[in-house]
DNA sequence: CGACATTATGACACCGGTGTCAGACTGTAT
DNA sequence: ATACAGTCTGACACCGGTGTCATAATGTCG
């Protein structure tokens, strides 16, 4: 018995790390049963079972993924990537998808999965990278759609079958799984409250094109509701900008300096409404006194900024627990739908 | 040639993903070569490499990182272990880390590496389990020390030889790698900053014990640069207080309500001066006029309170990138000294 | 005692690459 | 023609697990 060579690895070779050829050795079994026995097969003697868990236990064996997941053919891994807008300043990150980031980690913990998080520039060709490589099971792609160039490489995801599924808005001719916020229902939200509020006379900072579905669906939800009371968002009052501080602050100016007037502004983003607001005050203009305004996302500056900012809140540890829990279902074969999260509003200083 | 058949993989079928033997088929070479040609091996042919690269490409494929991994044994992946205060809510992560985060994913990236992120309660056995099971290559820790137990499970890793680096206080009896901010030459900075400014009357609220070393490295470095002008920091003055917003508020109210007087703040972290700052203004008391605050870490939300934060910023962007430096030297054996990082001044006006 | 089910185990192929080694082929010097 | 170096390629073992199949050992029943 002593005699005999192990096949795999060396009796007692601490330079590497312990395989289960090593258990097997100690235990006096084959290494089938030492496989076995470690993820709990009703096939394996319980005596037996407890002497491998063991001398596992002693020698600090851990399984190797790399061995495990080649032969059952997939990682317990999910891909997180996060697409920026590509203006953004490299060293900071939009605030509201790190907080995504958190809730989608914690998510992932609470299945078992681990996740991998990578920065992806929309124009690289990141798509199927991670899950034909065999390194994820699945795909969470989490950015504001900067969607030129976006739709072919879904297709190619599609075409791959590889699993995925996208945060944000949910576009009709798209047949990608999604979860997002209720964008329009958001914007509506927002109109009601300054309706209530009397301040109908409302500016918009964002993006009133369909170049960006979530920022477009949150102006329609907006625009829509007010409309219902017969008042127009009139074209000269909408700025674009992307979802920076700095784009809110420069769209903001320019519409002052066009001697745009209004006493309510709605924002597409928090990140807008706070730019926003600093060019407000710069200008003389007193936030709420003259111009309520109302942001997008509840991030966390939110709360913190002078006044406090009246926003629309996306759930996003629910969303995180969404996301992963689709694409889990997704990767199982099962039946997924698009989800739909509820807002609510947030009423702060800067709207009463 | 037509009736071979190919040992792993079927001609044609397109249900799995493609194979190095699917191109070798289509190539009409063997596999080995396929390998070596989509690694630009100079041991092929010209043509042949272009053939296979082109073929490759058709059949979309992309090498199974399991499988190459298992046999390298390693796994161009790292490890982010990230530690939070346990009693932090559960839905929020403290910014500073999330900023991290996102630096350590960027430096990541440039490196070629994946990131897995992984949170950790600090209870768990999670030492080891990246590493050893070849998910990853090496460790990042990030935390504000909570290091209770955690110095034992530090020996484990470096026992088990694991490749990891810390974010966090340098302590002596450790022989571990860290990066990290000078937190004693920051609090040494809050405290020439007040002295300058006049107000050496201080209080400061975070961990003026050496449970939290960095807490107490800031701390440190602020009372012992009072301490050159003969000014003393009562301990009647210090509060204690864990790094969230909460936290600093009733740690300043308890203050407060002792009676302690002070007309300048020191706090740990931004999150506990934010909280310090409610409890001052609450309290009728007039930030900076009555109180200067100056708080450490400079998250973004320290540019948004009112009256907006003085502090001494870490340098997240570097820190990152050093940790992953230092991490990748010490995977491939290279001298690697522990790093300390400058801190640097924001002053706003909290503090004047 | 033979037929058969049940339990526990070992042998072995396999996942999809990588690295080593042997050898075929070409060209050039002897 | 022979020797030999240089270039390119294929065969094959290997990484460390998992799953299938065969089989030994034990028990049960007619």
């Amino acid at each position: 018995m002593a005699d005999n060579v192990t096949v795999q690895s060396v009796e007692k070779n601490m330079k590497g790390k312990a395989t289960s050829f090593d258990i097997a050795h100690y235990a006096g079994v084959s290494q089938s049963t030492v496989s076995r026995a470690l993820r709990n097969s009703p096939l394996v003697n319980e005596e037996t079972r407890r002497r491998v868990h063991e001398i596992a236990k002693k020698l600090n064996y851990k399984v190797d993924k790399n061995a495990s997941n080649l032969r059952t053919q997939q990682s317990s891994t999910l891909a997180l990537l996060l697409f920026e807008d590509p203006t953004e300043d490299e060293s900071q990150i939009n605030p509201f998808f790190l907080s995504m980031l958190g809730s989608i980690t914690r998510a992932c913990a609470k299945e078992g999965y681990d996740l991998l998080v990578s920065f992806q520039s929309t124009s690289s060709d990141w798509h199927a990278d991670y899950e034909d490589s065999h390194r994820a099971d699945g795909l969470i792609l989490l950015g504001y759609g900067d969607y030129i160039d976006y739709q072919s490489k879904l297709q190619t995801l599609l075409d791959n079958h590889t699993k995925f599924v996208c945060w944000g808005a949910s576009v009709d001719d798209r047949p990608d799984l999604t979860v997002s916020c209720d964008n329009y229902g958001g914007g509506a939200l927002a109109a009601k409250h300054l309706i209530e509020m009397v301040r109908t006379d409302c500016a918009f900072i964002g993006d009133a094109s369909d170049h960006s579905p979530e920022f477009f669906a949150r102006f329609k939800g907006f625009r829509d509701t007010l409309k219902q009371k017969a008042i127009e968002v009139s074209d000269r009052k909408i700025a674009n900008a992307i979802s920076t501080e700095d784009s809110g602050y420069h769209a903001t100016r320019s519409l002052i300096a066009n001697n745009v007037t209004f006493n309510a502004l709605f924002a597409a983003s928090d990140l807008i409404a706070i730019g926003a607001i600093k060019a407000l005050q710069e200008a003389g203009i007193r936030v709420p006194h003259d111009v309520h305004v109302v942001g997008f996302d509840n991030i966390a500056a939110a709360g913190y900024v002078s006044p406090s900012l009246t926003t629309v809140q996306q759930n996003t540890t629910l969303a995180g627990q969404m996301l992963v829990d689709n694409l889990l279902r997704l990767i199982r074969g099962e039946q997924v739908a698009d989800t739909l999260l509820p807002p609510k509003l947030i009423i702060r200083q800067s709207s009463r």
